[in-house]
RNA sequence: GGGGGUGUAGCUCAGUCGGUUAGAGCGCUGGCCUGUCACGCCAGAGGCCGCGGGUUCGAGUCCCGUCACUCCCGCCA
């Protein structure tokens, strides 16, 4: 069988594109066959409808399927704009070619626009009334063995579909969420434009910056020694922007993070819509950004209701009501504590806790319609699983509480938590106990768990928020000190009066996150552009001045030459693209990822380079003992 | 760095308590088939059971190690 390379090459891409999404005709009907023809095509696959047959047309693509009847076959031809069926009985010159032409090899073939027979139209395709009935086939690219099938969606293993991604991303669902995404960045492009942001770009050969994520890194030829960093996001440059005069930028920035990957985090690099304003106070950035995310959800969101207001909810009240500052609130159970019932009770594991530790609460997750002793055991036994000593519950059936805590609480006290939650006959509520800061991220992924399990979660939904009112600094248990616990550039709530005067754990920062569906999508901050605020902040997480302006120079001495009050966000293109594809893993919507371990299989990144490139650099390799084979 | 899961035909998977020649569907090759669109029917080819070691009369199956992929924790200002 010949063998050739797979054609990667989309002769459609390269042709002028129309208005509309999908052209009809890339040519004039004038172009009919004959010598004036084009060379590949005088429609694409998606085009031709009933009012095109008897017309002679030419189509090029890639053959979906083969249905071979014997006396007559069926050839669905496939590009980037849809699918044609194409025919060919024992009367068509092109029979003996068609039979032989296997899947996604790539083809040319002439013929005969003709209606199908009435009984036969395919109501899933756009061209599903009408048919090619072939006169002519040419080979352009036969294609091997597929490692993996183009045609059908089902599960593959990610390592091929890395490895082969240009044939993964042939198949039907990849290829609309790449297309969709492409649309999503126009629209987001058109939708700032149209609010008065101008688009800027910044620097990809920076300098590494000390705070947050690890930073790749690429050394310097001119330099012996010295390395330049790729940015972690553009923050320093688009502040500077701001300082520069400019205001309202944005950008659609490359941001390279060398940290360990999850579904929801790519390895390596990922896109920011990067945003910063001048003269603005939080609330200037809310309803600049509000609008924005809120149309090019409903743009995209196919129906499915997105909030008109996103509620602002502080980082406290978040942590308190769903035990996490990325709430899903399309879950609709609200946490609260339940402390007090238990103050002193016959449950003596929660008494002797509260009577033990000053700092312990016990909070409760309703869970409405969770009311079944089965029910209850199994998230008791999913806690386990988790690490958790167990999961305590009531659950209420014939007019009580039952379970072994009511059994210990008492009547009283377990009725006082019915009506505190509103729980009526066929209710659940659980309980998770100690300090809150340890055992909240538990008691957030229990609520999660209670919504799912309860299918108390309107996934058709897109349920924004803003949460709000973070705290400037947090206690490093590791370090034993005070750290910045976000943006080290953020600017205090109460300003330099508060940084002198308040416990710094419980000074509060304009920093805020939105948050849709659960996933954190940005987050940001009205920033600080007072040096004098600036190196207390610092001073207080254990910077000296030196730190300061060794490592953020640049942007402390623009501070010092008229800096305007300013702020910013950067929402994560890469998860938005995910929300509105629907999908539960960014490596659906990038077009070429790397895998979890951070290589690009395909390419074969990160490689190995060659003496001499490394001599260039100044590079001698010092690398682990068990020496690494590639 | 740590924990869980997976690894058997090109692809998706099954494979019982450790027991004869390791199976199915899709794909591939050949044959039949004139209205299919997940076409149908018949036949065939295709296996280092991830890799290495061990236990055993006997290992796809049990044990140890290792590699790969994936999900999670750490990490991600």
């Amino acid at each position: 069988m010949p063998v050739a390379g797979a054609a990667s090459r989309r002769p459609g891409l390269d042709f002028p594109q129309p208005l509309c999404a999908s052209p009809r005709r890339f040519q004039d009907a004038s172009h009919e066959p004959g010598p004036d023809m084009h060379a590949y095509r005088s429609h694409t696959c998606g085009a031709l409808r009933l009012a095109d047959v008897g017309r002679s047309v030419r189509l090029s693509g890639w053959v979906r399927r083969v249905r071979d009847h014997g006396g007559l076959l069926f050839i669905d031809l496939r590009d980037h704009y849809g699918i044609t069926q194409c025919v060919a009985d024992p009367d068509s010159p092109a029979f003996a070619a068609a039979e032989a032409v296997r899947a996604e090899w790539v083809i040319r073939l002439d013929g005969q626009v003709r209606e199908r027979p009435a009984d036969t139209y395919n109501a899933n395709l756009d061209t599903g009334e009408i048919e090619i009935f072939v006169e002519e086939i040419e080979v352009l690219s036969a294609a091997a063995e597929l490692p993996l099938p183009v045609f059908g969606e089902p599960e593959y293993p990610e390592d091929i579909r890395l490895r082969y991604r240009f044939l993964d991303l042939r198949r039907e669902r990849m290829h609309r969420n790449i297309v969709r995404r492409s649309e999503i960045m126009t629209s987001i492009r058109r939708r700032m434009t149209e609010a008065g942001f101008i688009e800027f770009q910044t620097p990809i050969l920076t300098a590494s910056s000390p705070e947050g994520a690890r930073d790749y890194l690429v050394p310097s030829r001119l330099h012996p020694g010295r390395f330049y960093a790729l940015p972690q996001a553009p923050q320093q440059f688009k502040q500077l922007t701001m300082m520069a005069g400019f205001d309202r930028y944005f950008q659609i920035a490359p941001c390279f993070r060398d940290e360990d990957a999850r579904a929801d985090r790519s390895p390596g690099e990922f896109y920011q819509l990067d945003i910063e304003m001048s003269f603005v106070t939080q609330d200037d950035v809310f309803d600049a950004v509000e609008p924005v995310l809120r149309g090019l959800f409903e743009e995209f969101a196919e129906g499915k209701p997105v909030s008109q207001r996103f509620p602002r909810i502080p980082y406290a009240e978040a942590i308190g009501k769903y035990g996490t500052d990325k709430p899903d609130l399309r879950n609709p159970i609200e946490m609260a504590p339940v402390s007090e019932h238990f103050r002193g009770s016959g449950f003596k594991v929660f008494a002797t806790l509260l009577d033990k530790d000053a700092q312990a609460e016990v909070w409760g997750i309703p869970a409405k319609g969770g009311g079944t002793r089965a029910f209850c055991d199994r998230m008791n036994a999913w806690a386990q699983g988790e690490g958790q000593p167990g999961l305590g519950y009531i659950f209420f059936r014939e007019g009580e509480g039952a379970g072994p805590v009511a059994k210990n609480l008492g009547p009283g006290a377990t009725e006082a938590i019915r009506a505190q939650f509103n729980l009526a006959e066929g209710d659940a509520v659980f309980f998770v106990a100690g300090r809150p800061k340890v055992f909240a991220p538990f008691a957030g992924q229990a609520r999660k768990k209670v919504g799912e399990e309860l299918g108390l979660i309107d996934t058709e939904r897109f349920d924004f928020c803003w949460i709000v009112d973070f705290p400037m600094f947090e206690w490093d248990e590791e370090e034993k000190k005070v750290e910045f616990s976000h943006n080290p550039f953020s600017m205090p709530q109460g300003g330099l009066e508060a940084l002198e005067t308040m416990d710094p754990l419980e000074v509060k920062a304009f920093q805020y996150d939105i948050v849709c569906n659960g996933v954190e999508l940005s987050s940001g901050a009205i920033r600080n552009h007072r040096p004098e605020i600036m190196r207390r902040a610092f001073e207080i997480a254990g910077y000296d001045e030196r730190v300061l302006e060794d490592k953020f120079g640049g942007m402390v001495r623009a501070l010092q030459y008229g800096a305007p009050p300013h702020g910013g966000i950067a929402p994560g293109i890469d998860r938005i693209v995910m929300l509105l594809c629907g999908e539960e893993n960014l490596r659906e919507v990038v077009m070429f990822p790397m895998n979890q371990q951070a290589q690009d299989l395909m390419m074969g990144a990160p490689g190995e380079v060659s003496p001499r490139q490394l001599r260039e650099l100044h590079i001698r390799l010092a690398l682990p003992e068990p020496q690494k084979q590639v």
